[in-house]
DNA sequence: CGTCACCATGACAACGATGACATGCCTCAA
DNA sequence: TTGAGGCATGTCATCGTTGTCATGGTGACG
């Protein structure tokens, strides 16, 4: 029968014939150890199979070997494809990765990181629900790395996508395939990626010298269901928008059944955030791809430079990660003459399939 | 100017006159503390924003307040939801939660679980990549709750959907549409969930007194472009399939473009898994919905329960979670006579179909 | 009135590791 | 030969908390 217990460095201090002291410069690879010893006490860690024990670690060094991760709600597909990419490279790297959603509340995120401090994360990494939720948080010297959104806090670092360029780039695409009523879905301009997605598309508007009809933009669509009415009362208008665009995901994702559902497929969409069905879906979507995968990948990679002490770059500008516009159809639609309320000639999707 | 420093017990102590004793009993809800001392300092505690280190405490007290959970991979959608509702539940329980991916790597998943433990999880919450994975790991009291797949190990308990049941429900739904020849998708067979649908599948199939084409067998889609290649192959068959059932979300995902890209959306498709889009493809995909949301809200409740110590129930049996058919068309569609590329070899089936 | 049980509280060690500092040995230069 | 200096290693205290056991005071009961 094996030993009962986890082996701990006293064991095996004692069976290299050493001090636990000197097990634990070998752990640690501090160079002043005789490459004799050394040999012997690896030996022994790797017969009595020790693992060192984090909590005795963290307590003692005051660090530890695990990050913590805030997000918005981890079931977003946005956010779970972020994360995906963002613990792998972690554990990759031996971190242990600690995800905690905020549910867009800052006080909440606040506590939440507060905690993440206590806990001696070596990093932490934030998609912010307000840029300023973590001003005047005292963290000492845990680097803070935010995501997806700009967030504010002393030597910390941002990436981001660049949203006015997109939102503009989108919007412009619109604008070029002939529409002037453009409708826009997003979700609180207390987010600052929301605002800037709102300015980026205020500004291809006024270049265009297209009016901004006040009605088509909906700045409070937190979910699918605010999507629903949000379209709903769109068609509804006297002059109902001939395009769309949804400024995330989520809303992306809430945009097309709720079009379905008032028979307007024919309206041209230009969602943010690239999607599985995207492409299967009558007509297939345009979408702006800020991929989540690389967004991740950069936050992560960023907040391991930091971690391995490369704190000579105080760089603090945020880091920009480009993104795409995939044409697929959706956002290619003609305006459609305003037919009123007309449901009589609503073509819609051809059974079958498209492609 | 503010403290620089985390208050600690012995501040809270002091600030109270009593002992660090004491004040440990205190933050403990020991009962034995006289009502007026537990005031005071519960007082000191609130003024200096006490907080317990959970390092210190995970060392001495040998708990700590946090679950690990191991998945498969957090990018994928119904792994995100079901993780979001595990992560919702526990934390407001007080948990903190380290979450983990597998990637399908049993080995992994047994390092990672006996990771956790080292790290004094109060428990573990694992969807098991095979269900012997963790079979012969000293975990001591550590309650391990498996997800989405039963696993083995002594006094565990298993949460999930009634695989064999679903299955054999989702191909009856198309036999009763008139369908015989009916091509399965599955990831790999050593998954123990998908050896279930496989058998609802077969044994369908065999009530119906229909063959079981092996041609149209495909186990072993681990990802979307597998899923191509297969629906790909299907169609090159002489005598192609005239439905198909995908056995899980992401299989799903990848079934729909898949159908499109060999232009033959008029296939009856069955999905197991809702997802976003689902409602607004053309045709609508009918969908098993096992939910990822009460899977987790279950399973994270059974945790709970063993954490509270409710030892007393030593049940281990799996606990089935209730899931459904939602017909949406996909399922529905009729049998169509396989004009693809067969064109003398027309064969049977005469159910009339409109196209 | 004495003893015992009980209760609130405190002193001390310990969890498993690492930091500060000490020690002993060996080498090399004077 | 000897003292300085470097290097490998060890001793001890410590991180913040909780378990064990001890203590002193109070009330109850014989």
């Amino acid at each position: 029968m094996t030993s009962a217990k986890e082996p701990i460095l006293r064991d095996v201090a004692a069976m290299a014939s050493v001090s636990i002291k000197t097990a634990s410069r070998v752990l640690n690879d501090d160079p002043r150890v005789a490459p004799a010893t050394r040999e012997n006490v690896r030996a022994a860690m790797l017969e009595l199979g020790y693992r060192p024990d984090p909590a005795a670690r963290s307590l003692r060094a005051g660090r530890d070997l695990s990050v913590g991760v805030v997000v918005e709600n981890i079931g977003d597909v946005f956010v779970a494809a972020l994360v995906a990419r963002i613990e792998a490279r972690l554990s990759d790297a031996g971190y242990q990765v600690l995800i905690t959603s905020s549910h867009r509340d800052p006080l909440r995120e606040r506590a939440i990181v507060q905690d993440f401090q206590q806990r001696r994360c070596a990093g932490v990494i934030v998609m912010p629900s307000s840029e300023t939720s973590l001003v005047g948080l005292r963290l000492g010297t845990m680097p803070v790395v935010f995501v997806d959104r700009v967030g504010e806090f002393p030597g910390s670092r941002s990436v981001v996508s660049d949203d006015y360029a997109l939102a503009r780039l989108a919007t412009q695409h619109l604008i070029d395939h002939g529409h002037r009523r453009i409708a826009i879905l997003s979700d609180s301009q207390k987010v600052p990626t929301t605002r800037d997605r709102h300015a980026g598309f205020q500004r291809a508007m006024a270049d265009a010298g297209h009016p901004v009809d006040r009605a088509l933009v909906r700045d409070e669509c937190l979910d699918e269901s605010f999507v629903r009415n949000a379209v709903a009362e769109l068609f509804a208008l006297e002059t109902p928008p001939t395009a769309l665009v949804a400024t995330n995901t989520r809303l992306s994702l809430g945009a097309v059944p709720a079009l379905h559902l008032v028979q307007r497929t024919e309206t041209a969409l230009l969602a943010f955030g690239d999607f599985p069905m995207a492409e299967s879906l009558t007509p297939a979507v345009t979408v702006i791809d800020h991929s989540p995968h690389r967004l991740g990948q950069v936050a992560a990679d960023t907040l391991l430079d930091r971690l391995r002490g490369d704190g000579t770059s105080v760089e603090t500008s945020p880091i920009v990660v480009p993104a795409q516009l995939i044409a697929r159809g959706s956002g290619e639609l003609p305006p459609r003459p305003t037919a009123g309320d007309s449901r009589a000639s609503v073509t819609v999707d051809t059974a079958g399939g498209h492609t």
